[in-house]
RNA sequence: GCCCCGGUAGUGUAGCGGCCCAUCAUGAAGCCCUGUCGAGGCUUCGACUCGGGUUCAAAUCCCGACCGGGGCGCCA
């Protein structure tokens, strides 16, 4: 038995030291203390004291320790430990990994994200809105839809909510958003793909064209990054790292024009071809030598773009963009086509039955505006700004090909 | 779904046919020391994913299952 014990106590804002010198605590206090296992939940009173010793200046002199909730030992997985944890093992151990203020940090400013998201929609006269998760059809085929049971009926969760926010631009709401999850059954296998996500939906009517759509997306990243640059620069440091802010306007790269520098690059790829993984990650290489973390790429062939897409009439591309942070598309959209005939038109083309989509196609027929929009992933806009290796980080309890729990 | 790689103590790893009743770190238990501060010292505890096979001999090689990592495709 030494002269003196420590215990470091963890809140939700940081650590503080609780010094019990021998002659100054209680001998029960004392042993008590000694005693506790790591990670366990105590109460305490005592006096805060000026101490240069201290890691910050103060500590804490106990009169009472109440111990609320003794750990188990050993621990799942360490807390303050000098050894690595598995990501596979801190998903399993969440609860515990989330006492790690650079865990949890992420998720406060995920919430952050949220917050300026729905603040700058609001400043522009959006209005929010809710829209089914369980849907008798998806927006575009049943592969990657994972159906359900609904009191007998065959059922899919909602893969996006497409159909119902463009139904709803001809109803004089005219600017909506939404931020809801969405759910996949692809079986994607990879840093960026979860079959449960959250999906920042808008869509806006009244349209001159699809740069009125990009001017308010832009707006709202540029917004939502600055912001958290601002208000979460405390949690951000706690990340190591700092965020970049993207330069504005962000560039836009025509398809075309994007697969030159491509193909300059070295990649084989002809017109018509997805950029693919690797030919996103060259334009992104090529924008950051330039300055730019944040741009455009539209009008995609209109053969790689869904039906309600607006095709570009007299060439083989469509009014469609994705929105790329740093060689990761984190957005894509566009002009919808809201006229009724070359709407089924397209839909036949695709390969879809017109009459499975009646509820939808109802809403071009009285009467439908000219609009756009976009589908932001959240967890992808949270992932490249603060430079996360998977997008895991970026979901508490995330859902993927192989994880159903917790 | 395809292609690569891997599964060793609570956690993270070394070992990759006999030298291993398995290395190191972290952790836990105990002792010593100590105004500590990702403290230090000593002792102890604790593991080869599962099932087949090859071999005189398997953690080590082969097959399968299960689980995981990376890449691709697809996309938010």
């Amino acid at each position: 038995m030494g002269g003196i014990a420590f215990l470091i106590v963890r809140d939700r804002h940081g650590t503080i030291q609780v010094a019990m010198p021998k002659k100054k605590v209680p001998p029960e206090l004392f042993a008590a203390a000694t005693a506790l296992s790591r990670e366990s939940v105590v109460r305490i009173k005592g006096v805060v004291k000026q101490s240069a010793q201290a890691r910050n200046g103060y500590e804490v002199i106990p009169s009472m320790i109440d111990v609320l909730s003794a750990a188990r030992s050993p621990l799942p997985m360490g807390v303050v430990d000098k050894v690595n944890v598995e990501m596979d093992t801190r998903l399993n151990n969440r609860y515990m990994d989330l006492r790690k203020p650079e865990v949890r940090a992420v998720f406060e400013i995920k919430s952050m994200v949220l917050q300026f998201i729905d603040e700058y929609l609001v400043k522009n006269n959006f209005v929010e809105v809710f829209t089914p998760k369980v849907v008798a059809s998806g927006a575009e085929g049943g592969s990657t839809l994972f159906k359900i049971d609904y009191f007998g009926q065959p059922a899919y969760l909602a893969q996006s909510p497409q159909l119902y926010k463009q139904m709803l631009m001809s109803t004089g709401l005219d600017r909506i958003f939404e931020i809801s999850p969405a759910f996949r059954a692809e079986p994607s296998d990879t840093v960026r793909h979860v079959s449960e996500f959250i999906s920042f939906d808008g869509e806006m009517a009244h349209i001159r064209g699809m740069r009125d759509v990009l001017d308010v997306l832009e707006g709202c990243t540029q917004y939502v990054v600055e912001g958290v640059a601002r208000d979460g620069a405390e949690l951000v440091s706690k990340l190591n790292m700092e965020i970049k802010m993207p330069k504005t306007p962000y560039p836009v790269i025509a398809y075309a024009d994007a697969l030159d520098m491509v193909v300059a690059e070295g990649l084989s790829l002809s017109m018509g071809d997805d950029l693919g993984t690797e030919g996103e990650k060259v334009i992104g290489d090529i924008m950051a030598e330039k300055g730019y973390d944040v741009y455009w790429i539209v009008d995609y062939p209109e053969e790689a773009k869904p039906f309600y897409i607006m095709e570009k009439d007299g060439t083989p591309f469509s009014h469609s963009f994705d929105l790329d942070y740093r060689g990761q598309e984190i957005a894509s959209g566009g002009q919808r086509e809201h006229r009724y005939d070359r709407l089924v038109e397209r839909m036949r083309k695709k390969g879809l039955e017109p009459d499975s989509f009646d509820f939808y196609l109802a809403a071009f027929a009285y009467g439908m505006p000219p609009h756009g929009g976009w589908g932001l992933g959240v967890e992808r806009l949270v992932q490249k700004m603060l430079d996360l290796p998977n997008i895991r980080e970026t979901i508490i309890f995330p859902r993927d090909r192989n994880r159903l729990s917790p």
